[in-house]
DNA sequence: AAATTGACTTGACATTTGTCAAGACTGTAC
DNA sequence: GTACAGTCTTGACAAATGTCAAGTCAATTT
């Protein structure tokens, strides 16, 4: 069960974990599993936890005053859940997290993840990767988003991320586009005609 | 003129700079002076240095198939420039960075970036915590992009960074916003009945 | 000083997207 | 098997935003 994560740590630093080390991951981590619709983080709370997604799928979105949903983020197997505000910081969280399937996740705390990198190369280097990685992926979203349209959004997240098509709700994909439910089931109405 | 790039590297990273790696900190980057309007990166191009601001301030920009500009990114003194996928990777760019004001810009290789954090860890701190940063800033700008409309958005930049609404030209605030002139002239304009 | 350019505003209108309400359909719970 | 909740679709209409065109103003160039 930990197998995923330690070939994400070698895939992403491109370096080999040693037995020790592996144990020292397995030591720091713990294993839990969540029912669907059950919740990592709630508003309010502080992210304890980072999770990392041995199996399944979840969300992370806000809920504004209106109760409208905002999902800012999807997560399955291979990804990392967590708010990185409020985990870096240990401050309140103005989001959730939530499974969208029954999943298996790996949590670690903030202070363990820092003795990981401070004690596993590979470690510290996937996270540096990860950190700028995700940052690229958000720039590309941020450039969607004020230059798009919401067709043009659609397309373009069912061909970067086609999995996440068919394995979402419309609903879902919908609240991560920043549109209407209604007006994503126009947008595929319109596409079959094109 | 390198101080200010000091005082950066020792903030972001809690740690003094000795004299040697003040040295070489300023051995590996080069001053280089900009007008405005002039380009440091070009569509097309790859993104061969990063730029620390010392003065001055600059757009990264896409242009679409309609000519019309969006930035994705403003920057002012104490602020990096660079496309980071094109930077990191060595590949082509899609965006353009062009000079707002005269500025004077401490440029630096992807090589020699590297050279700096495996010599000095301040700048190693520095990087993994602008790094971090970065994507906790990106993530607020796209649930905002995906959770407001229009007039919020400005209200929250003016709120967050009320030196970029004296500073840049409206036209510029509303590409940033992904909003059309007319829309930002408008917003405004009903604000001050409010 | 006259001409030019760029930034901003305003009005009229078009387009996109959201909202509300209703109905079809599916899977799940009881 | 029936009821129920969730998801998706569709239509009618409202609201937000974009587009185009014109005009003002200030700064810059000639």
């Amino acid at each position: 069960m930990f197998d995923i994560l330690f070939k994400y740590f070698e895939q992403k630093s491109g370096l080999t974990l040693l037995q020790d080390e592996k144990s020292l991951i397995e030591e720091n981590f713990k294993s839990k599993r969540f029912r669907k619709k059950q919740y990592l983080l709630q508003e309010g709370d502080t992210c304890k936890y980072a999770g990392f997604i041995a199996a399944g799928a979840a969300r992370m979105f806000s809920v504004d005053e209106k109760g409208h949903e905002h999902i800012v983020r999807f997560g399955i197997e291979g990804w990392w859940l967590g708010d990185p505000e409020s985990y870096t910081q240990q401050t309140p969280s103005k989001f959730n997290i939530e499974m969208i399937e029954d999943s298996e996740l790996l949590l670690i705390t903030w202070d363990h993840f820092q003795e990981l990198i401070a004690a596993i190369p590979a470690v510290a280097a996937a996270t540096k990767d990860m950190d700028k990685q995700s940052f690229i992926a958000s720039q590309k979203r941020i450039h969607s988003a004020i230059s798009l349209t919401a067709e043009e959004r659609y397309d373009e997240l069912a061909k970067a991320y086609p999995a996440f098509i068919q394995r979402f709700p419309q609903n879902m994909i919908a609240s991560y586009l920043g549109i209407s439910p209604e007006t994503l089931s126009r947008i595929r109405k319109n596409a079959l005609s094109n």
